[in-house]
RNA sequence: GGAGAGGUGGCCGAGUAGGUCGAAGGCAGCCGCCUGCUAAGCGGUUGUGGGGGUAAAACUUCACCCAGGGUUCGAAUCCCUGCCUCUCCGCCA
């Protein structure tokens, strides 16, 4: 959530911001803009009209504290006449018609705040300055890369014939047990999950990361902190009754750990990892990536969040995205780090750094991981704040999160880099110990 | 699922025949004083959010005693709903 005030002295700043990532801000910006792409755009923006609303919020606060504190200096007096027996009729009168007011004006106050809490929650957040300008994803800047894709003496299988041809994933079966875009592992693919996850928290709680296993269906107060909630609804699997959402991914619980605390200075850093399932609609995506293991609705993750203060955030930005790299690095998969451009960013997102493994299979480079910093936008809506030492008042926090790593297309990234001509795979060294063997045969 | 108890400030804990309660008292914290050090002691101070005000403060006002409604001139105190916690019984991984 962008902070009101802020849009009440820097309209113009915000607007500019918003519309390098295809946000309008202001139907009369729309033609300035037709070249955006639309996944966006929301007719409802208009920051105008907010602006409006505030003006009115300002002036009916006004009108019903001095109409409060009459109230309360009146009815203090009541009570003293009472106590003196004295009659009071004249004032009672007088303050049942100002409590009218009041109510009146409480009513209207509180449909204004409402009206502005709606817009507020569907603005996405401002770029950072870093952030390069972009229409969508042709447009994201490769800054690094890692390892070279390995050359193959044979044509290299995707990972669901590799899967297929061990016996270790089993689409048809999964298909059946629940629906299309679930997967049953088996024997050594299970095992390979069971390995990964392990590694992955071993490596990063060895980091100073703490290891959080936190409940998958939270509430919608939850959903609303990180972001989901209201704008991505269709995006979740939702539970009727009693209401519950499953996470898409750990960000949403661990985040909300803190939700509506003060944090002591001293206690800032935080850092966080976790293992969860995560559960996507995939709503919109027919026909993408339709086989294997890559876009599940179930899919395993681990992650790390970070709570930190607001000058240390993007060097904190670099040092996660580093320990998910670290990952990459240990089991032997080459990568790239992207920077995501301003049209291509998530909705809660200043900044993001994608990094994409190579896929033999595909012969391309995918996503495994994502890494933000959300700055204070996330803190703002789940109300994370702290203090600093001597200082009085309250900040909000920065926070920050990356997968380190998405499991499932990371087994995917194992199975497909590391096949061999006999169709066997080999064991990353470092899974070695996790795995009990060197090979998949 | 059945039967009860309860949710007050960083913590503990008063406060129910509604009236000057943002809330006694204690602890912890902070600032002084004092004792050659420490402890004890003395005085003061210490919440969050919104509005006004200011260069920034000071200052001022409103709201907040789990949350949301209601009754009333006036509610931490009364009524309703929800959420959460705890105890007992049943059931259960």
């Amino acid at each position: 959530m962008i902070d009101i005030k802020l849009l009440r002295e820097n309209s113009e700043k915000i607007m500019d911001a918003l519309k390098k990532r295809g946000v309008y801000g202001s139907p009369k910006n729309r033609e300035e803009i037709p070249a955006m792409p639309d996944k966006q755009l929301d007719g409802t923006l208009d920051i105008e009209q907010l602006l409006e609303l505030e003006k009115e919020r300002i002036t009916r606060i006004k009108e019903a504290d001095e109409l409060k504190n009459r109230r309360n200096v009146v009815s203090e007096e009541i009570g003293k006449l009472k106590q003196k027996k004295q009659d009071a009729a004249g004032l009672i009168a007088e303050m049942k018609g100002v409590s009218e007011k009041i109510k009146g004006l409480d009513e209207r106050l509180k449909k204004i705040e409402e009206d502005e809490n709606k817009f507020l929650l569907i603005i996405p957040n401002i770029p950072h300055e870093s952030v390069p300008v972009g229409k969508d994803e042709t447009e994201n800047v490769e800054i690094r890369k890692w390892g070279t894709p390995k050359e193959f003496d044979f044509p290299p299988l995707n990972h669901w014939d590799i899967a297929e041809m061990h016996g270790i994933i089993d689409f048809d079966r999964a298909a059946k047990i629940a629906g299309a875009r679930f997967s049953l592992m088996k024997g050594m693919g299970a095992r390979l999950e069971r390995a990964l996850m392990n590694f992955m928290l071993d490596t990063n709680t060895s980091k100073g990361y703490k290891e959080i296993f936190p409940p998958i269906l939270v509430n919608k107060e939850s959903m609303t902190g990180t972001g989901q909630l209201p704008k991505f609804e269709m995006e979740l699997f939702k539970i009727a009754d009693p209401e519950f959402y499953l996470i898409p991914t750990a960000e949403v619980p661990v985040t909300n750990i803190h939700r509506d605390e003060i944090l002591n200075e001293a206690e800032l850093p935080i850092y966080y990892t976790a293992y969860t399932p995560c559960f996507r609609r995939e709503a919109g995506s027919y026909g993408k990536d339709t086989r294997g293991l890559i876009r599940q609705h179930q899919f395993n993750k681990v992650e790390i969040v970070k709570f930190v203060k607001p000058e240390n955030s993007y060097d904190e930005l670099e040092k996660l995205t580093g320990n998910a790299e670290d990952i990459l690095q240990k089991l032997g998969l080459p990568y790239r780090v992207i920077t995501l451009c301003t049209g291509d960013i998530g909705f809660s997102s200043a900044k993001t750094y994608d990094i994409e493994v190579w896929l033999p299979g595909q012969n391309r480079y995918r996503e495994i991981s994502s890494c933000s910093n959300f700055e204070d936008f996330q803190a703002r809506r789940a109300n994370i704040r702290f203090r600093r030492e001597g200082k009085k008042g309250t900040e909000f926090v920065h926070t920050l999160n990356g997968s380190s790593l998405a499991i499932g297309r990371t087994v995917v990234a194992i199975l497909e880099n590391y096949q061999q001509k006999d169709g066997s795979v080999l064991i990353p060294e470092a899974l070695r110990p996790y795995m009990g063997t060197d090979l998949i045969k």
